[in-house]
DNA sequence: TATTAATGTTAACAGCGTAAACATAGTATA
DNA sequence: TATACTATGTTTACGCTGTTAACATTAATA
């Protein structure tokens, strides 16, 4: 048992990961890290300032997975059509953010200051520059701006998903004729389908 | 100086959201509360079982607003065709999101179990169904599963908006023809627009 | 080898949510 | 009206939290 760990810091990283995604990021002490690391209550203040400098590497490993998951598909230009590439796309974004859905939480939290983490930022441009690159394939020729519309669009339209499909917020329809999220849920596909022409 | 306050429950509620706009959620303790409204630390206990709860209430309230601002245009009828009420509603639903951003921020946090408080979820569908009103109107016979696809792609549109217009996500375009997200907030009633065939 | 810097531990702080015991005021019942 | 009861307030106390300060050990450097 040697005093020095050698590799606390990214240890302290990866239990974080896990303790969020396993308990959410509102019930994840900086004490409850430092055991899952098997290393005193105190010893992360020597790698990371505060807690929420911790928070905001865990975020960072977030966006850095999705725009992993993203660029994959994106990726495999010759496999497959720009736009089956682009339902994919939804379809890993939508999946990523149900699967992870508390590192997801976090990452969109508030708990960590954007403005004082910049590099979040651009881990989170990361990703939405894959979501660039495939539209400008999809609509050659398009101007920066429609293309800077279609992008936002597309884009809320996953975000919000993803915290709609969580909330389960149900209109009352007329019918029982299904409802609207489960259809989401149920035909991912065509629903995207249908959006290309926003 | 009586010892009882007569209307401790509303005054705690009202303390309560005053200081989640001001401060956040996660800067408000259930005791800064209390304080506010000038009494003990555990007093807030007589009137709600857990902090969560008070919390929830916050939360309700924030959704009861919403829908109320969005009922006001619904109910705007005879003033403005459907069309413009659509638009205007999207307006009134980014703004509050962003005028309201930290209430916004709790009403669709995870540190209230929406299973455990049915109520927000009410409250919450109450907000949907205005939309789904008006989007009947826009496109009078269509089939409650289309409607319902279109409910979802514009609330999650909303939604999605909200969280990035405050995130600032930007994508890194080749020209400097304008910042998507700038490009939306100026001229968000034809982005809006735009939007209506999906 | 001696000094210093990096990285760990222990002890202590104030603030937090919450529970238990107690105090007071308003209400119902005899 | 006197008495019991209930609702609603306070005080005290507990364990957990993030964080700081003081100290211990190891690694790196001169």
């Amino acid at each position: 048992m040697k005093y020095h760990h050698g590799n606390l810091k990214e240890e302290l990283i990866s239990s974080a990961c896990k303790i969020c995604e396993s308990s959410g990021h509102d019930n994840m002490s900086l004490r409850s890290i430092a055991k899952e690391a098997s290393v005193s209550q105190t010893a992360p203040y020597r790698h990371f300032k505060t807690k929420e400098c911790l928070l905001a590497e865990v975020s960072k490993r977030g966006f850095e997975e999705l725009t992993e998951r993203l660029r994959a598909v994106t990726n495999k230009a010759n496999k497959a059509t720009a736009k089956d590439r682009f339902l994919e796309m939804g379809l890993a974004y939508l999946e990523f953010g149900l699967e992870k859905r508390k590192t997801y939480d976090l990452m969109h939290s508030s708990v960590i200051d954007k403005v004082e983490f910049p590099e979040l930022l651009d881990a989170a441009t990361g990703a939405f520059e894959e979501l660039v690159k495939i539209l400008k394939e999809l609509f050659p020729g398009i101007s920066e701006k429609s293309l800077g519309k279609k992008c936002i669009k597309f884009w809320a339209m996953m975000h919000g998903l993803v915290g709609l499909l969580d909330m389960k917020i149900e209109p009352e329809f007329d019918t029982n004729a299904g409802l609207a999220m489960s259809v989401v849920k149920d035909d991912f596909r065509s629903f995207l389908d249908e959006s290309l022409d926003i």
